[in-house]
DNA sequence: AATGAATGAGGATTCATTCAT
DNA sequence: GATGAATGAATCCTCATTCAT
């Protein structure tokens, strides 16, 4: 029942030391979102990361070794934190149809909010990297429920994500015309073989409310 | 209107020096073309350069000052060879329809049989450069002729270069299914509200010959 | 004289504590010893130490301010040891001739069965730095004595130091021939001027016995 | 029987510019040579050797990749350098004994001459790596021809060379007695087994001359 | 026009040292 | 006394650019 007084210390120093390292490891991927979308990919040196992290140069080679390696990591947190998202947003719903609505709004939704955000994930790398299986799972579903009618889930899927990628990049580039994201979903999802009675039916949805702030601010 | 002969030997070697000083240029932008499919745009340095055009650095800043610079070129060189070559293709052919089917196929089947090539084209800001301007006049005029049906040129262009540069990375990454190219030309029209009879017929038009050698093969 | 109770403890701790530090900077030695040994005098970092000892950062600083104190402290610790071990091999023995032999055979024996330990020792800046006033004393012994024949103590040393140096080497490079110390204490004896009975009177002793364990494994 | 008057300015150029390479090459490595006898084989960093060799730092990288690679060609050079510098004293001299007895003479008299060379090539890894076969044929012929008496020729190797290793440091410790060289000389002899006779002879020999100039010393 | 050795500013990387826990 | 995350000065290395031949 006697506890060993000196290793309780111990414990208590390590988890302390585990949690400020992952802090740390966080504000330096969340700094390099905001680093990449606003630079590119290929014209940021350390300097930028650590001055947008505030941290100093050790620091950034004590958790990641180089930027391509912190690129990976920065993909990886965005990835998950767009799926809790939108899963979030979707909450029970089931109909295929309406889930890869909801979906694809998201998406534009959040690019057209936060154009830096949108510049850096709207990038064929990053797409294909990610496999989205939800989304894909939604297709298949689609399909076999008679609401989608298209050759293959891997056609179907070039098409959804090329054309999110192109309108997500036209709201970087700015002048988008009116109402331009329901005739984007509107053309994917005749693309994807929907009749035209369900689009409009899956139009009418109410819209998701998209409240987070943007990623790509300083959080300070 | 009198010839001075001490001219002619000076044209005949200023004729000589300016073909010459063409072919260098020429074989320095063909190189580049495999430098940029194989490292990106952003990776690649003076060294990858040189030594895939086997020339010396000298020669290479008698031609290009910057990377930059040597990238538009390229990209001028592409896209005047792809405009000529679908030109040479479509003939006389004036239906919107028709002609976009073989433009699709055309871009298809040339990153099937080029991925070097298609990996250096396939990506949006090469596609978003070019504006395309006959695509989009097919788009107008197959609207206005009532064979599409879609919100607005700007989001159809979106869908058909979208899915059309998934689909072309689809062929480099390799894997692609049998009949990718009429399951991706079949969904594009769909999405540009094409009747299914008319996609029909436009699928059974000939394929175009694609005689050209591949431009990203060392010409050695 | 008389005892303040609050003391006592206090004074078992300090004792404890102190035994503590001094089992963790023994442990620091040994390590460094086998790092030493490893990577050279120059090229090991603070990580190799305290990774090889199993330590943190913060220990190696509570223990030795810099690399330089740390080769010192190796230096110091490991001398004493082979000096010790030495004189636990000869015992009573006071013929210098035999003493030298017994010397040199330790050496060799040991550079044999510890070749790590070897790689560190074998170097002339740690051979110089010990001064060895014992052997010098039985150099000087020996010539007074008539056993030895050479010009000047300080020649005779260079002799015996810098053969055994490279003769321990040849261990540490594996690949000696059958009977390689014998014939190394024979050269060497030749050289101090020992006449031919007398080398073979002095190869003719008893062996040492060698218990002790390499230092140069790990002791855990 | 014509030339191609291109070709001929071409070649010129080509060869030009590989003697130029090839001069700055030589430059660098010598500039080492000093720059590693002043501070060691560890300490120096490329400043220190572009300072020395008076070139820029990007000209170091075109020639070395790493101070390792240097440290190899500096010892390869010093190497070719000392062999030949001894072959030319030798003269024809081919009796074994009074040939090793030159070189000895050679090495302490140049040690003695310029220490900081000799604080660069005493050291035992230098002296293994050049196998210095011509050493090793003049103790084979010396055995055979009855004025060596050794167990083998690998123990009579690292006598000769572990005591020309100290004694030559004992030149860059400053404090060498009188007659020192011919002191050394003597006991190495009586090492090897040559009779009192013959080393007296040996060293009655006339002394080497040592024209050359130190190499450690800038030669501007 | 072509060549390639040399240059050095700009950026990447290391590693001894500190210090809060 | 022990720990290890954080620090940043010191050093390494790259690569676009120049220029004499």
């Amino acid at each position: 029942m006697t506890t060993d007084h000196r290793n309780e210390p111990e414990n208590h120093r390590t988890r302390v030391g585990k949690q400020r390292r992952e802090r740390t490891r966080q504000k330096i991927v969340e700094a390099a979102l905001r680093v990449f979308a606003r630079m590119g990919t290929d014209s940021p040196m350390i300097e930028d990361f650590i001055a947008e992290a505030s941290i100093s140069r050790g620091t950034f080679y004590n958790h990641f070794n180089t930027t391509a390696e912190l690129l990976q990591a920065t993909v990886e947190w965005l990835s998950a934190d767009i799926m809790e998202s939108i899963e979030t947003e979707l909450g029970t719903q089931d109909n295929a149809l309406l889930r890869l609505t909801v979906g694809l709004r998201f998406w534009l939704g959040k690019a057209e909010q936060d154009p830096t955000w949108a510049a850096f994930v709207a990038r064929p790398e990053f797409i294909k990297e990610l496999q989205f299986e939800p989304v894909r799972r939604d297709l298949r579903q689609g399909q076999q429920a008679g609401l989608f009618h298209f050759p293959s889930e891997h056609v179907a899927f070039d098409l959804l994500a090329g054309t999110l990628i192109l309108a997500m990049r036209s709201y970087v580039d700015g002048q988008v015309p009116a109402d331009y994201t329901n005739a984007i979903i509107r053309v994917v999802l005749q693309g994807l073989g929907v009749s035209e009675a369900n689009i409009n039916l899956a139009l009418a949805q109410p819209q998701p409310s998209m409240r987070r702030p943007p990623v790509s601010m300083p959080s300070c």
